[in-house]
RNA sequence: GGGCCUGUAGCUCAGCCGGUUAGAGCACUGUGCUGAUAACGCAGGGGUCAGUGGUUCGAGUCCACUCAGGCCCA
């Protein structure tokens, strides 16, 4: 081996690397080189991939979950731009809503509506603008950190004109096409915020454990002596409003008498468990027989002219709990509301839009509703009305911004009509797939059949405002919807070039109306989900400009959220696309679990359980936090997440590849290996061209088994199927390829380098959707610093192509057979105690299948080399130096005789093991008779299992057995202790610094016993050791090691040895 | 109250069409190997497969119910 300086090919790697360091030093590559805009420039003309990024908002720190979220949007697009296609990757942040005037609001002291209009609603908009944006920076520095490619620059923002513009028009639409109404409904309404609640908003909101008053009232019958009946509520404040009590037609109830002689009517189911014990039973009845019966109101706050105080029928009630007759109040709950409808019934509206009683309701007049509860309790108690108290737990909502808790309330207000393509909005989800696939005929498919209208208007100021005009002519009934700013200018007559089209703005634009009246503005805004819904149409400002763009990126591909957006973006989303266009807006959704904290709990802040997403980046790297992302569960389960298990994925993963990496820059370079010498590009070479070597064979094979799994794993959005099994790859490639091939980088061998420069280069590339630093790291060192023809990033490759024939599924079956076995086989040299430096004389191995035989002896050379044994046999029935045992297969039995299985197994434990083996393994039946019955087994029915006897150590795994040979000859002794020797001198050589390719004199000082080894192995150890002189000093003679060398003493079967080197 | 999901070793997770003795990684203990590896190999302890009942020759796997957690709806 000659030496000769050379310069490096690659740029020298150090073993330890650190990710955080390594990462940045890669983004500002791709600052530098603008790697992600020439992602996208480099592939226009291809064919479209379209991504659509659900907005957030930015007037808060991102945390871990959108870490999460980010991740799993990043990978498809930067896999199908490696395909070819241009992805735009447009940004988009969401920036209405109640959120943000929540936050400013508390910012500014203000609680409610009242003080947002004293303050003024055009400072207090400019403040929510600011707002916005506020968190933007960290939002930005946080994408571009954990290299999430989107374009951020040419973000959407939803309050731009150009965006509420194209929202305009998409409200033009659905008026024209009558699906924009206003309606009263019973709402979900928060007193506080002073607006209702989408149905979505609503669900974000509920709280199980709510403590709520539980009253029991009697309402007084009439013309019936000291008769009542008895209703339950957990709501007393809306007792002021009941017109009506209703019972179930079919539910059975009875009329009974209590201890102090009052009578009264509830559910027969209940009355058990309701009234207090001592009552007596006077009459059984149906629900229907109460009906129409009167009783006297409790209260008469308002003048009441058509008929009610009675009973009436609901299908809604229950014996589930409360008495079965249940208190009807219209105006505070949707069923009431229906039940009022159909009867006719009054409509008392007893409180105000901040929650408060109105002044007709003297008592109360002007307490919060909640509070009043107990005084409404104790003002019935005092008329003998309450029969009684207490109070219970419940599942109740409230508001999700500002918690308090929320009112169901009749309210006008604006809607789409949604239930009208309920239909449709079912069947289009049918073209959408989903990850995971339960959630679209589940959580997703069942909230479409239960479609209910939007509740699109919003009694609020920071958000798209409604575009329906409406004379204020006295009884005017008369409405416009404006599509456009145009539009409005025509109306208005005037140019309208700077009109901020945001209240209080556009409310300040009028004209007369056709009946005498000023057009104005109906003061709501528009649900900000509207506005992120709508954002495949109005990011472009479509239809005002950008058509074409409009036309290419009119459907997602791929979207990607958490489960959350169920009801938020993923259905808002599917609404807007099935009202207007009828499609769906996007088909494929991989839909994410939540991230949990270590211990399975909710992260919250006020548990302080929170992990930082920057701590990750600058502990462990972005990588890693990918990695761990994506590999540790199935990505619609909720994951634990932490350090630890981040950390976890840096050990096991990153560093494996990294030190397979170093280990290859290493020995390229000190053999002077250049991949440009041998073929004309990095990027195209083909690996295999010159290999003959078994093991090149084996993980080129593996390595195109690779690319064909991960690839396929990526056209089906299978996150899981495309990451674990790089991760095994790069185990195998480390501990089995490297290790098994170390000799050979050793010697420079030209066809092991390009072996393993091909296999990096491709896992680079296969790790750049998902893990894009060290990908880049890799492939800039491997590739783009040797081949200036190469793209200049990972990212700008293309995917690599599975080359077929180098696929050789039988070598890979056999080398997963040389695992097993040479595992096996350490265990049993384990168990008997027997290093792996002492030589052997024999395995002897059982297989399950003749065909895994076949695949050892394929494959023979390796297991002798990695058990280091000197001969490979087969347990075979027919020698005697095995016991055998005849295993009946459980499946095919059992499907041929079912019952009988147990049976033929129970007998044929009883038979001559031997004989049975040997008319199986003769390829004979033999019939077994159980209970008179006759059973036939044939060959293929059992297995022959075959055990060594004596003398071997033995290792049994899954039918599997290897045993090794325990005796020890002389010869396999002497060949030990060479192996031995050549450790001590290895490691000698690694202490005093030598280099690995260095020349040495090596002493030995021992007994006459070693220097008979040294006779026979001499040549060996000189060899290993590259020792031009194998000195032997025979202490009895005088000689001694030269005493400046440092020495090492070890014991050989009992003998002191003493080495040394030196270098020659 | 209803729906969907989850429940397998101390932790994170595999486990196919029901079929041989329920696996891997981490952690722990012991041991071996090492001229790439912050690694690696081997062994050990650690499991009522959440529980109960059912179907079946056979259930972690299928069915029913219950319990616990998560999410959603009312």
């Amino acid at each position: 081996m000659t030496q000769t300086k050379v310069e490096p090919k690659f740029q020298a790697v150090k073993a330890a690397v650190n990710y955080p360091e390594m990462e940045e030093k890669i983004l500002q590559l791709w600052r530098d080189q603008d790697v992600f805009q020439r992602s996208m420039r480099e592939r226009e003309g291809g064919p479209h991939y379209v991504f659509y990024e659900g907005p957030p908002t930015a007037n808060g720190r991102p945390g871990i979950h959108h870490v999460l979220a980010r991740a799993f949007k990043d990978i498809f697009p930067r896999y199908k731009t490696m395909n070819g296609y241009f992805v735009q990757r447009r940004g988009g942040w969401d920036t209405h809503g109640l959120p943000v005037e929540i936050e400013v609001e508390k910012r500014l002291g203000l609680s409610g509506k009242q003080q947002i209009e004293a303050f003024g609603v055009e400072e207090f908009n400019r403040r929510c603008r600011e707002s916005t944006m506020e968190y933007i920076g960290e939002w930005e520095k946080l994408t571009e950190r954990m290299a999430f490619w989107v374009d951020l620059k040419t973000a959407y923002v939803t309050f731009h004109n150009e965006y509420v513009e194209s929202l305009w028009w998409i409200m033009r639409q659905l008026w024209d096409k009558n699906l924009l109404f206003q309606g009263y409904k019973v709402v979900p309404y928060c007193p506080r915020c002073g607006t209702p609640l989408s149905s979505h908003e609503l669900s974000l909101g509920y709280k199980e454990g709510t403590v709520d008053p539980s009253v029991y009232v009697k309402f007084k019958v009439l013309d019936q002596e000291n008769t009542y009946l008895l209703a339950w509520t957990t709501t007393p404040w809306t007792l002021p409003g009941n017109v009506a009590l209703a019972v179930g037609e079919k539910l059975a109830y009875v009329k009974v008498r209590e201890a102090d002689g009052t009578l009264l009517y509830l559910a027969a189911a209940l009355a058990e468990q309701v009234l207090k014990p001592g009552f007596e039973v006077l009459e059984q009845l149906k629900g229907r027989d109460l009906l129409g019966m009167h009783y006297e109101p409790l209260y008469r706050f308002y003048p009441v002219e058509q008929d009610y105080a009675y009973v009436v029928a609901g299908d809604f009630v229950s014996t589930d709990d409360g008495t079965g007759i249940v208190h009807i109040a219209p105006a505070f709950g949707q069923d009431d509301m229906e039940v009022g409808r159909k009867n006719n019934l009054p409509l008392i509206m007893t409180v105000d839009a901040a929650g408060r009683f109105k002044a007709e309701v003297q008592p109360w007049a002007g307490v919060f509703v909640k509070t009043a509860d107990p005084d409404i309790t104790a003002e019935l108690k005092s008329r003998g009305l309450l029969y009684k108290a207490g109070t219970m737990e419940h599942t109740y909502p409230f508001c999700w911004r500002c918690d308090s808790p929320l009112l169901y309330y009749a309210k006008e207000t604006w809607y789409i009509r949604t239930s009208q393509v309920r239909d449709q909005l079912v069947a289009l989800n049918e073209q959408i797939n989903w990850y995971p696939e339960h959630i679209k005929e589940g959580r997703f498919g069942n909230w479409l059949e239960n479609n209910v209208d939007w509740a699109l208007g919003r009694d609020r100021y920071w958000g798209t405002p409604l575009p329906i005009w409406k004379s204020d002519a006295p009884d005017s009934k008369y409405m416009e919807c404006i599509g456009s700013v145009a539009e409005l200018e025509a109306k208005a007559g005037r140019k309208l070039d700077n009109l901020d089209l945001h209240r209080p703005y556009v409310d300040n634009v009028t004209w007369t109306a056709p009946d005498g009246g000023t057009m104005r503005r109906v003061t709501e805004v528009a649900d900000c989900w509207f506005d992120s819904g709508s954002m495949p149409v109005a990011q472009w400002h479509y239809p005002f400009e950008n058509q074409a763009k409009w036309e290419e990126q009119a459907q997602a591909d791929y979207i990607c959220e958490a489960i959350d957006q169920t009801r938020g973006w993923f259905y808002t989303l599917h609404a807007v696309s099935t009202l207007l266009f009828d499609r769906p807006a996007y088909k494929n959704v991989i839909c994410l679990g939540h991230i949990l904290a270590e211990d399975g709990s909710k992260m919250s802040k006020s548990k302080g359980n929170v992990v930082n997403p920057w701590d990750m980046m600058n502990d462990y790297g972005a990588d890693a936090t990918r990695w761990y992302m994506y590999t540790a569960s199935p990505p619609g389960n909720s994951r634990r997440f932490s350090g630890n298990l981040v950390g976890e994925t840096v050990r096991k993963f990153l560093n494996t590849l990294w030190n397979t990496y170093s280990f290859f820059v290493t020995y390229a370079n000190l053999s002077d290996w250049n991949v440009t010498n041998e073929n004309s590009s990095v990027s195209t070479q083909h690996a295999s061209d010159a290999t003959s070597h078994m093991l090149d064979h084996w993980v080129l094979s593996e390595l195109n088994l690779l690319v064909r799994n991960v690839t396929a794993a990526m056209e089906a959005y299978d996150v899981l199927g495309a990451t674990r099994p790089i991760a095994e790859f790069v185990d195998n490639l480390s501990n089995w390829y490297v290790r098994l091939s170390r000799r050979r980088f050793w010697d420079g061998d030209p066809a092991a380098l390009r072996t393993l420069h091909k296999v990096l280069v491709t896992v680079s590339q296969l790790l750049a959707p998902t893990t894009p630093f060290i990908a880049d790291e890799l492939y800039q060192n491997l590739v783009v610093n040797l081949d200036g023809h190469a793209p200049n990033s990972v990212h700008l490759s293309r995917w690599p192509v599975v080359d077929q024939s180098l696929i050789d599924e039988q070598l890979s079956t056999d080398m997963q057979m040389v695992q097993k076995v040479t595992s096996l086989g350490h265990a049993g040299r384990q168990n008997a105690n027997l290093k792996v430096r002492q030589p052997l004389a024999q395995v002897v191995v059982r297989t399950r299948q003749r065909e895994e035989r076949a695949s050892l002896e394929r494959l023979q050379q390796l297991v002798l080399d990695e058990l280091n044994v000197k001969r490979l046999d087969f347990a075979d029935a027919a020698t005697d130096l095995v016991d055998v045992s005849v295993f009946p297969y459980p499946k095919q039995l059992g499907q041929k005789y079912g019952k009988g299985y147990p049976k033929i197994r129970q007998a044929m434990s009883q038979m001559d093991q031997a004989e049975l083996a040997a008319h199986f393994q003769a390829g004979e039946s033999v019939e077994v008779t159980v209970d008179e019955q006759v059973y036939v087994i044939a060959p293929e029915d059992v297995e022959v299992r075959s055990a060594p006897r004596s003398g071997y150590s033995v290792a049994e795994d899954g039918g599997y057995l290897v045993a090794v040979t325990t005796d020890l000859s002389t010869g396999l002794v002497q060949e030990g202790y060479a192996r031995e020797l050549v450790r001590y001198v290895q490691q000698l050589r690694k202490d005093a610094n030598l280099a690995i390719s260095d020349r040495i004199v090596t002493y030995v000082e021992a007994s006459s016993m070693i220097h008979d080894v040294l006779a026979h192995f001499g040549d060996y150890v000189r060899e290993e050791t590259l020792s031009v002189d194998l000195v032997q000093v025979h202490p009895a003679q005088g000689q001694t090691i030269p005493a400046h060398l440092p020495k090492a003493n070890l014991e050989l079967g009992g003998n002191e040895v003493t080495i040394a080197v030196s270098k020659k």
